[in-house]
RNA sequence: GGGCGUUUAGCUCAGCUGGUUUAGAGCAUCUGCCUUACAAGCAGAGGGUCGGCGGUUCGAAUCCGUCAACGCCCCCCA
């Protein structure tokens, strides 16, 4: 068999995945067996595949390929997700690109357009993971907007409607002025930013010159704006107009100012109260009002108040009953209630104004500012705080049911810190703003009745309903309504948060909402893991297990495993405009899908971010290519009816106990998710272990046969080693496994079995490592003495005593003669060396260069003499005796004495030089 | 402003219910090898005193305190 040289990852990968799909080897049905079940985090419908999905698929694929080998009824369900705001942005970017506005379309022909670029980009991603070697049951592909998802979104908002968790309310929400719809609080992004602080003039509405008691305990007219004095501060013009200073960052909202708030406790503002002041420009007189809300310290302890556009402001004038200014349009550009500067951008009327304002010499003074301001996390906008009519859920009874479970670690999460991070969430937790100004989405199943014109929107009258026959149905029940008829009932325009048919996923994959109960859901339900990233433990994680708890009563997974963010090496996140985000199909041209795979692993500790650099994939392709040569070496030989050489029969013994105890520890790391670990593990098993020992031990000299029972005994090595590679390295396993498995195996590694821990002989592993020992200390000598590998050496055990049960395996490894026991000293010049306390010794024909020798006996009795006094120190430590556990005692005289005697043999090694 | 996490060889990390021969791994580095599975390789070697300081203890990378740097998450100071 002739095999090339170096491995071909991309003709096996097609190979096998095709005879996987053939065979179905990924499709699941329920039986008798253990379900394991795993439900994709859908990634965006037109989306295209990034690291971070090659993370966190790569993770999923590891769980799902180790639950299957292992017999367990395997369930990979993919899908994608409609995502409303980003694919909507999409479709109305590459209508813009036709020349077509949204606006000038229907809902019915925007949502074909939308359809249309669905069906187009849809599913590419899916098409990537197959790549990628996913084994996702491709029959169960979902999307969180086919017929099933949607219709249990929409009877989920209607049951939650009628169990009273459901509100529809006036509220200040997040508005995104670009894409113009609320955002929940989720979908908000803080950024620090450089900005100003506006110290403007409101003049107080009063007589000129007028001159009150309250100036002569006060600082009257400073001329420099002071925010530090802490005593009565009283302004005055040149006209001796009395005015106050407010600062404000958001200068282009004055139009919407109703009153100017200060501390009732603020000494510097007393002579305020109960005034009226003048908007600057706008010229609106409005009352001075008190409230403890305002900081004293903060500015000059003036707040104004525009309750249209800031939260707190919109508290304020709840409480003081103040007037709403709402001054922009949805876009955010001034509207008429403004009364100036309609219709231009926000920001362009803060500059417009300030401008305006310092003209009028009305402008304090302009300070340097760094605040937060909230973007929208889909279009990169400046939110804007809009009093605006959206549908919300009352979210502290999905708080109470969803805390314990992950508190009580029914639910673990990996790595368990992001506990903290769930539960300070849920103990704040806020309303849920549900409803969106989209059409790409669930569309809200509420239906407005007619005849309201003069209601007030919010009082509005509606009836919920899954269908607008349910609806008609509904309303008719209504007294003055028993007459209304489908026309006459106008659906709700808005469509609901994507989030809010995302948390239905691990039930609404198995139909768990419109059919409880059903054999599906029973079965799979709930999902063994779910694998994603902590950045959306609000979004998405927290609001599955509330829905899990309140649909099926039990939690939706039973472990969550969070990934990092994949990062470039400089820590850098992946970005487009960065350029520093590799494509993955084009790493998995170049190093195979298994190399990527193993590139992804290496370094991917759950919750720490990792940091990705193409080499490890070259590392993985590497590590691949030393698997395939493996299998070169060992489908060379011939196998022959011969007695097996003592050195096989004791490697075959070794290697047993080695692989059992990797396999016990890989089972243990799996245990606690500690993937890369438990890769790693293998990676060094196979690699020095099993390639540059045991493979180097049993190997026969060239063009001699092998023995049949170590051939077969190392077939079976290499077959567990692919078993315990598969999940991390599908196609190169499967493709090995095929060339070795005899009749009796499974078709495909897939379904082979997972090994199975047998017995360790500790003392027999712990043997042989003294014996690599040896070995490497008479190869080591070679290469410090030039010495060639076919030349013999003699080795003797000078001091102490050797195992002789690995003589053969000694002899075979660095080509000596034996390993004999010196009965006298040798005479003559040699090298020696140590393991543990016996000593080696390697006649050498060669002139040594005694220099070199005596320099590094003497090193070496000064690094054993400094450990003696460390172990000294703490045997001559009375409290040391007395208070350490006896063993603890023990093995420090056992160190000393060590020491001792291996210091002895130097020193008598260095006499014997000179 | 609050909370959480990290800080161990050049890099990425493990070790942290305190004591197992003066700290381990992979990669990288250095030295020698084209040895008939693999130069995408083989053999060997060097390299940290565990962020700083203080404490508890017979004994600390491992526990406590404190400082520093970095990172993340929440916050209504305009």
């Amino acid at each position: 068999m002739e095999l090339a040289s170096k491995y071909n990852p991309a003709e096996v990968e097609e190979k096998w995945y095709k005879y996987w799909i053939d065979n179905k080897m990924f499709s699941s049905k329920p039986d008798g067996r253990e379900a394991y079940t795993v439900v994709i985090p859908p990634p965006n419908v037109t989306g295209v595949l990034h690291m971070g999905h090659v993370l966190n698929e790569t993770i999923q694929d590891i769980l799902v390929r180790r639950a299957r080998i292992e017999g367990k009824n395997a369930c990979w369900v993919p899908g994608t997700d409609h995502a409303s705001i980003a694919t909507e942005a999409k479709v109305i970017k590459r209508l813009a690109e036709q020349g077509i506005k949204k606006s000038d379309l229907t809902r019915d022909e925007f949502l074909k357009h939308a359809w249309a670029w669905t069906d187009e980009h849809g599913g590419i991603i899916l098409k990537q993971l197959r790549k990628l070697g996913c084994s996702c049951d491709w029959d169960r592909t979902s999307f969180t907007m086919d017929d099933v998802r949607s219709r249990a979104v929409i009877k989920v908002f209607c049951d939650l409607y009628e169990k009273g968790l459901i509100y529809r309310g006036l509220r200040m929400v997040n508005w995104d002025p670009e894409r113009q719809t609320a955002l929940s609080d989720e979908e908000v992004i803080y950024h620090d930013e450089h900005s100003h602080l506006f110290y403007l003039r409101y003049y107080v509405d009063e007589p000129a010159g007028s001159k009150d008691q309250e100036e002569a305990n006060a600082i009257v007219n400073p001329t420099v704006f002071d925010p530090t004095v802490k005593q009565q501060v009283i302004y005055r013009d040149a006209q001796g107009r009395r005015y106050t200073v407010v600062a404000t960052t958001r200068p282009e909202t004055i139009m919407g100012d109703v009153a100017v708030c200060i501390n009732p406790k603020d000494p510097k503002n007393t002579w305020l109260k109960g005034k009226k002041v003048i908007v600057p420009k706008v010229g609106r007189v409005i009352p001075i009002i008190e409230d403890r809300y305002v900081e004293i310290e903060f500015g000059t302890g003036c707040l104004k108040v525009t309750p249209a556009h800031d939260v707190n402001d919109y508290a304020l004038g709840q409480k003081y009953n103040l007037e709403t200014i709402d001054i922009f349009n949805p876009n955010a550009t001034i509207s008429e209630a403004a009364g100036m500067y309609v219709r231009m951008d926000r920001f362009d009327c803060r500059k417009q104004i300030v401008e305006d304002l310092k003209a009028e010499n009305l402008v304090e003074k302009v300070e340097d500012y760094d605040n937060k301001v909230g973007y929208s996390e889909r279009t990169n906008v400046p939110i804007e705080p809009r009093l605006s009519l959206q549908w919300f859920i009352r979210m502290q009874h999905f708080a109470d049911i969803a805390l314990p479970p992950v508190m009580n670690d029914d639910i673990q999460f990996y790595p368990t810190k992001y506990k903290n991070t769930y539960r300070s969430w849920l103990e704040n937790i806020k309303d849920w703003c549900i409803s969106r100004q989209l059409w790409w989405g669930h569309r809200i199943p509420a239906y407005f009745l007619p005849n309201q014109e003069g209601v007030k929107d919010e009082d509005k009258k509606f009836v919920v309903a899954e269908t607008a026959e349910l609806a008609l149905e509904k309303a008719r029940k209504i007294a003055g309504y028993e007459n209304v008829t489908a026309d006459d009932l106008k659906q709700d325009e808005g469509a609901l948060d994507t989030w809010f048919s995302s948390w239905l996923w691990p039930v609404s994959l198995f139909d768990g909402i419109e059919k409880p109960n059903n054999e599906e859901i029973n079965y799979y339900y709930p999902t063994a893991d779910l694998v994603t990233g902590p950045d959306i433990i609000f979004f998405w994680v927290a609001r599955m297990i509330m829905a899990g708890y309140e649909y099926q009563g039990k939690m939706p997974f039973k472990h969550v495993y969070f990934t990092g963010i994949v990062r470039d090496k400089l820590g850098r996140k992946m970005s487009k405009s960065l350029g520093n985000s590799p494509d993955p199909l084009d790493l998995i041209e170049r190093f195979g899908a298994d190399g990527v795979r193993m590139g992804m692993m290496l370094s991917a500790p759950a919750g720490n971010d990792i940091l990705f650099d193409e080499s490890l994939c070259e590392q993985g392709r590497n590590f691949n290519n030393k698997i395939w040569n493996s299998l070169r070496l060992v489908k060379g030989w011939e196998v022959a009816d011969i007695a097996q050489p003592e050195s096989s029969k004791i490697a075959v013994e070794w290697f047993n106990s080695k692989l059992n105890a990797s396999i016990a520890e890989v089972d243990d790391l799996f245990g606690k998710y500690r993937l890369s670990e438990a890769l790693m593990a293998i990676y060094r098993l196979f690699w020095d272990e099993f390639s540059a020992w045991y493979l180097e031990m049993i190997k026969p000299a060239y063009q001699q046969p092998i023995d049949k029972q170590t051939y077969d005994a190392t077939i079976g090595f290499f077959k567990t080693l692919l078993k315990l590679l598969h999940p991390f390295m599908p196609f190169i396993t499967e493709e090995l496994y095929q060339a070795i498995k005899s009749d009796a195996d499974a078709d495909s590694i897939m379904t082979s079995g997972r090994p199975v821990a047998g017995k360790i002989d500790a003392d027999l592993l712990e043997q042989f490592e003294a014996q690599k020992n040896v070995i490497a200390g008479v190869r080591t000598i070679r290469l410090e003495k030039n010495i060639a590998r076919k030349d013999v050496l003699d080795l003797y055990v000078t001091k102490g005593e050797n195992n002789d049960k690995f003589e053969s395996i000694v002899v075979k490894m660095c080509n000596v003669s034996g390993v004999k026991k010196a009965t006298s000293p040798l005479t003559g010049m040699q090298s020696s060396f140590l393991v543990g306390t016996t000593e080696y010794s390697v006649p050498l024909m060669n002139n040594i260069n005694v220099d070199e020798e005596v320099k590094k006996i003497e090193a070496d009795i000064q690094h054993y003499a400094g450990f003696l006094v460390g172990v000294m120190k703490k045997l001559s430590n009375e409290k040391f005796v007395a208070n350490a556990k006896p063993e603890v005692v023990e093995l420090e005289r056992k160190k000393k004495s060590d020491a001792e005697s291996k210091i002895q043999a130097l020193k008598e090694k260095l006499a014997q030089l000179k």
